[in-house]
RNA sequence: GGGCGGGUAGCUCAACCGGCUAGAGCGCUCGCCUUACACGCGAGAGGUUCGGGGUUCGAAUCCCCGCCUGCCCA
């Protein structure tokens, strides 16, 4: 195309879609794995953290996945065998709750109202949808993914990883079955999701129990008759405040407050803050449960609320339950969230009181029952059958009637409520499956794998908060009562074994086709007798097995796993595990990560385990998944909110990507990318009636944030109207023909904007050069041979190259950014083009070293602007060449792409410390020189005639020319200037200008000279105070007191000839 | 409660080991449609580096106290 024809603006949609039907055409993204086993390149591998399928992306996965293009791209250009593996994620919870609401809006369906199968082909179905959605986006953008390897966490691939994970950690002991307490929904007996439930204020009330205190007695604490009541006297003795105002000889209490009161037969503590004055009196006491007799420890914990008055700071004081503490909290462990984690807190303590820390006094129906882990019940056996709504209030009334009721005081607060049955939901213990990822084989290998320095994070603090979480790491609950997952792979039966079934179990044991594993909490392995249950976890591949066990009375567990189990799995999943595959030979340990700080601990380290697990060696000693882990910024929206599907402030790539285009994106976000700092995107709409970008409206939620008006009006038709993604994920409005879905955009992506544009008409104006040059160049060209600006501009981009492999090599993202913007508009563009304008036409080694650098700044561009570098070299590799010494461009490998051509590789002999002095000389010189120009409103063609000092000419005389050019001068001559004329001063001499215009505005000119005088005063100010301080000169290094001096030599000089020049324009001053 | 960040120009962010008159982009002012680019060119204005103490010849940078703010884990 002659370049008289390429448009003057560069038009992203004009050329994404050729381009990326090119990269796809040419596979140059699709890796090889036997180049990697045959040695003849070295691995390069990443990961893509799989997008839920729930959602479109936004501008956060934008981020995340440019960062990985550019890795990926550059690892590619530099010669590594690249894999960057795409694929999303099922992310159970979060997407069947999304089918569950859009079936239920669309179709007024439940989930129950389908069969287990039917309701997950729906799902299916959506996720079918989103993924083609995430898909497209992410190949919008330019991501050069290994798109024949796209993976699924639940395609058959991943499903049968997951099978084999998990038969092996249950054959090795590492999955148990234990309680766990979960948002319990009483009518339905299910359990629900944490989004499965509304908060509702209800008016309630406070209740003050009284708990009389006991010694606990001897090594049968549970017998009721061995506790001996403590009166208020022996509490007065020990030092309990207010004791002394009890009657004394009665038996003391103390008053626990709770809204709950049915919950109390299933105490097992009562819990006081260490802070409390009264604590160390009641240290070793215990309390007796009223009618139950169950004898429980004081606990001593911070998290019980002290009473207001007790409060030591205003933050205590104003927990608004400090006004309703008594400073006593009744724990119960198997009712209570909160509870419960005392309860783990305290468990010996409990414990040594001789009863369990999880007392469940619950029936599925949260009836009282005490069939279900409640074994004291003693004189409680009133309650027991009652609801738990009859339940409290006999409670009550108890307590009431035998004057243990201290109090009841009315309180509003929020509780949970389950969406479908309105319903109260009850914190409720029931079996969960667990990982047991305590195991010194998980989290410990995880752990060492940071110390042995075969995992490392950037920026390196994130090493510590993966280390603090294996340090505390708990058991990982890894069951889910959904649908949408990985169906846990566990058979279980009650039934009474006959001999021949034992044996056929033993037969499969030994084939390796099954195993058992701890069965229940009643912990038999093997369960031949009535009471228990035995279990087993089949293999992947014997469903011979699975349907034998079915017949002989097995039936599979109905729960789901967590999804981070199988995303645990991705690195082995994606390469082919367990099977033996080339992929996972090659490509496992990957290289690098790249996420979002929130995810190291629900991802990253599960990744590493599971890999040190089940990999290789396994056992924790097998390799880790990756080695660099890089954890980028948060994008948040312009009011520091992050963004999110349930708040609706997501921007969709796809926008900006209409608005900007991808490369403008790309660029952005990576400059954005700095090392400690989270990123605010301010955004606007796009009307879509009229192509208006405006500011939308704003409005704030019940919950205190701020976002866009689901409605807003067209800035030039208020009677125009459009709905924002809020309205739309709120659902408050529907998009409609009439009122469309407004589209967003920033003015951030302007900076992207701009500098691809900038970068196309550089490229534009080289071509015109070069397409129409003629004349022969030598085939290798010495750069020393070259003029001042040429070896400057090689000088700079050995600097641009080593600068941009840093970054890139510590993941200093914005400074690649930073690198490249500067080495293509400040170098290249403002100086180097201006600079070779008046000479490149009659020059062809000039024109081969321009053609040189384009190219090489294209590549250096590639990794982060990848479509409009491409489109532009499609022209640029067909430019006659010559080989400059010292620069090494590889030809692309594939199809003539650019995206597969060489790293551009500078030589150390291009930095050339000389000229960039000397051209730093003209550019002072120019620069000096237009600042006349800019004070007296030279007109930009008009040529200024420049009176050099007799002295400097001999300097000068070399680089006439080129300076002539770049600020436009006629004559250079040694005379004075007479008549009309300006002065300005240059490296501590007085130069001239003259024929600036017919009359020079003097007092633009004193003005102008004032103020430099004015800042060279300031600095000799600065420099003179620093020498004149003795300890300065004496302590600060030579080389450093030095370069002060000549600073201040300098000012002093300039300003003497500034002066000088101010006394002959302004006599009188 | 534990951990990790941030507070620098009107806005969004830089500033390596403590050392350049604290930089960039946007915005603003002035002049230019200078045949690559007005998504542009040239020139400018704009900062008590959150407050207070300390260490040092020297602090945006290190230490202590305080205030504001974000995130992760519990």
């Amino acid at each position: 195309m002659p370049t008289q024809e390429l448009p003057k603006q560069y038009r992203p949609g004009e050329h994404e879609s050729r381009i990326w039907e090119r990269w796809l055409a040419s596979g140059a993204f699709h890796a090889d794995p036997s180049r990697v086993l045959g040695g003849q390149a070295a691995p390069y591998a990443i990961l893509i953290p799989p997008p839920n399928v729930t959602d479109r992306l936004h501008l956060g996965h934008a981020l995340n996945n440019t960062l990985q293009d550019i890795l990926a791209r550059r690892a590619r250009m530099q010669g590594f065998e690249t894999l960057w593996m795409p694929g999303t994620d099922h992310a159970g919870i979060a997407t069947q709750a999304v089918v569950e609401k859009r079936v239920y809006a669309e179709e007024k369906k439940r989930r129950g109202d389908f069969t287990r199968d039917a309701f997950v082909a729906r799902i299916q179905a959506f996720k079918d949808e989103y993924e083609a959605v995430i898909t497209g986006q992410l190949q919008k953008m330019g991501c050069s993914c290994d798109w024949e390897r796209q993976r699924f966490t639940m395609d058959d691939q991943c499903a049968k990883a997951v099978r084999e994970a998990f038969f092996r950690l249950f054959r090795d002991g590492l999955i148990y079955r234990g309680k766990r307490l979960v948002n319990w929904d009483p009518a339905l007996q299910t359990a629900v999701a944490d989004d499965e439930c509304f908060d509702e204020e209800v008016d309630s009330f406070f209740y003050y129990l009284r708990y009389p205190l006991v010694h606990k007695g001897g090594e049968k604490p549970q017998s009721v008759d061995d506790a001996v009541p403590v009166t208020w006297n022996e509490l007065a003795r020990r030092g309990y405040p207010g004791a002394e105002h009890q009657p004394g000889e009665t038996q003391a209490w103390v008053t626990v407050a709770t809204t709950r009161p049915e919950t109390y037969l299933g105490d097992v503590a009562v819990a006081i803050n260490p802070h409390d004055p009264r604590a160390a009196a009641l240290r070793g006491l215990h309390v007796e449960l009223p009618l139950v007799g169950r004898v429980i420890p004081i606990l001593e914990d911070s998290y019980v609320v002290l009473p207001e008055a007790m409060a030591r700071t205003d933050e205590e004081k104003n927990d608004p339950k400090a006004k309703f503490a008594t400073g006593f909290l009744k724990v119960t462990p198997a009712h209570d969230q909160n509870d419960y984690e005392i309860g783990q807190r305290h468990k010996a303590e409990i414990e040594g009181a001789g009863h369990a820390v999880l007392i469940n006094v619950m029936a599925p129906d949260a009836s009282i029952s005490d069939n279900h882990g409640w074994t004291d019940v003693n004189d409680a056996k009133i309650f027991v059958g009652l609801t738990r709504e009859d339940a409290r209030a006999k409670v009550v009334a108890e307590f009431k009637s035998r004057g243990w009721l201290e109090a009841q005081r009315p309180y509003r607060h929020s509780i949970k409520h389950s969406d479908r049955t309105k319903a109260v939901v009850e914190p409720y213990l029931s079996d969960q499956w667990y990982v047991r990822v305590t195991d010194p084989r998980l989290a410990q290998a995880a752990n060492r794998a940071l110390h042995d320095k075969d995992l490392a994070f950037h920026p390196d603090r994130y090493a510590k908060t993966f280390e603090q979480w294996h340090e505390n790491i708990r058991d990982w609950c890894i069951s889910r009562q959904l649908w949408w997952g990985h169906r846990i792979p566990v058979w279980s039966s009650s039934a009474f074994f006959s001999e021949s079934l034992e044996l056929q179990l033993d037969q499969w044991k030994s084939e390796s086709k099954i195993d058992f594993g701890i069965v229940d909490r009643l912990g038999g392995q093997f369960a031949t007798h009535m009471s228990a249950t035995t279990s087993v976890c089949v293999r992947p591949g014997n469903d011979d097995v699975e349907k034998r066990l079915v017949e002989m009375g097995f039936t599979q567990d109905p729960d789901v796993l967590d999804t981070w189990f199988s995303s645990a799995l991705w690195p082995l999943s994606t390469l082919g595990w367990p099977g033996d595959t080339p992929e996972l030979a090659a490509f496992n340990p990957t290289s690098t990560l790249c996420t979002a700080r929130e995810i190291i601990t629900l991802w990253v380290s599960r990744m590493v385990m599971f890999n040190r697990y089940l990999h290789g060696e396994g056992q924790g000693h097998g390799p880790v998944p990756f080695r660099d882990v890089f954890i980028h910024a948060v994008i948040q929206d312009g009011q520091g909110q992050k963004m999110s599907k349930s708040l609706g402030n997501g921007v969709d790539p796809l926008d900006i990507i209409a608005s900007h285009g991808a490369d403008a994106m790309r660029f952005t976000l990576c400059h954005m990318t700095t090392q400690t700092q989270d990123v605010r995107m301010p955004v606007d709409l796009v009307c879509p009636h009229t192509d208006d970008t405006f500011t939308p409206k704003y409005i704030t939620t019940k919950d205190g944030y701020v976002v866009q008006a689901p409605i807003q009006e067209s800035p030039r038709d208020k009677s125009k109207k459009m709905v924002t993604v809020y309205g739309v994920a709120s659902g408050e409005t529907k998009a409609t023909p009439d009122m469309p879905l407004a589209k967003n955009t920033s003015a951030k992506f302007d900076l992207g904007r701009n500098f691809a544009n900038k970068l196309w008409n550089a490229a534009r104006f080289a071509m015109g050069i070069l397409a129409n040059a003629a004349g022969d160049a030598p085939a290798v060209i010495d750069p020393r041979e070259l003029s001042l600006p040429d070896r400057w501009m090689l000088s700079r981009l050995h600097d641009a190259v080593t600068s941009a492999d840093q970054a890139l090599k510590s993941f200093e993202f914005s400074v690649y950014a930073q690198v490249v913007y500067d080495i293509l508009w400040r170098d290249f563009c403002d100086w180097y083009l201006e600079a070779i304008k008046p000479s490149v036409a009659a020059d062809p080694r000039q024109q081969r070293v321009l053609a040189a650098v384009l190219d090489a700044i294209l590549r250096l561009l590639h990794p982060i602007m990848p479509f409009v570098t491409e489109s532009i070299y499609e022209q640029v590799r067909s430019l006659p060449r010559a080989q400059i010494r010292g620069l090494t461009l590889r030809e692309p490998g594939r199809d003539g792409l650019l995206c597969t051509a060489g790293w551009p590789l500078c030589d150390a002999s291009l930095a050339n410390a000389d000229a960039a002095a000397e051209f730093e000389r003209v550019r002072g010189l120019v620069t000096a020189i237009r600042e006349v120009r800019a004070t007296q409103n030279v007109h930009a063609k008009r040529l200024v005639t420049l009176h050099v000092p007799a002295a400097r000419m001999d300097a000068l005389l070399a680089h006439e020319s080129l300076v002539a050019g770049l600020c436009q001068l006629g004559q250079v001559t040694t005379q004075r200037a007479d008549g009309v004329s300006a002065t300005f001063t240059f490296e501590a001499a007085e130069f001239g200008l003259s024929n600036l215009a017919d009359a020079v505005d003097a007092g633009a000119e004193v003005e102008r000279l004032t103020r430099q005088i004015e800042d060279l005063d300031k600095a000799i100010k600065t420099l003179g105070g620093r020498l004149s301080n003795e300890s300065y000169v004496a302590k600060a290094p030579p080389k450093l007191v030095q370069e002060t001096k000549d600073q201040l030599a300098k000012a002093m000089a300039e300003r003497e000839a500034a002066a000088a020049a101010l006394g002959r324009l302004a006599p009188s001053k």
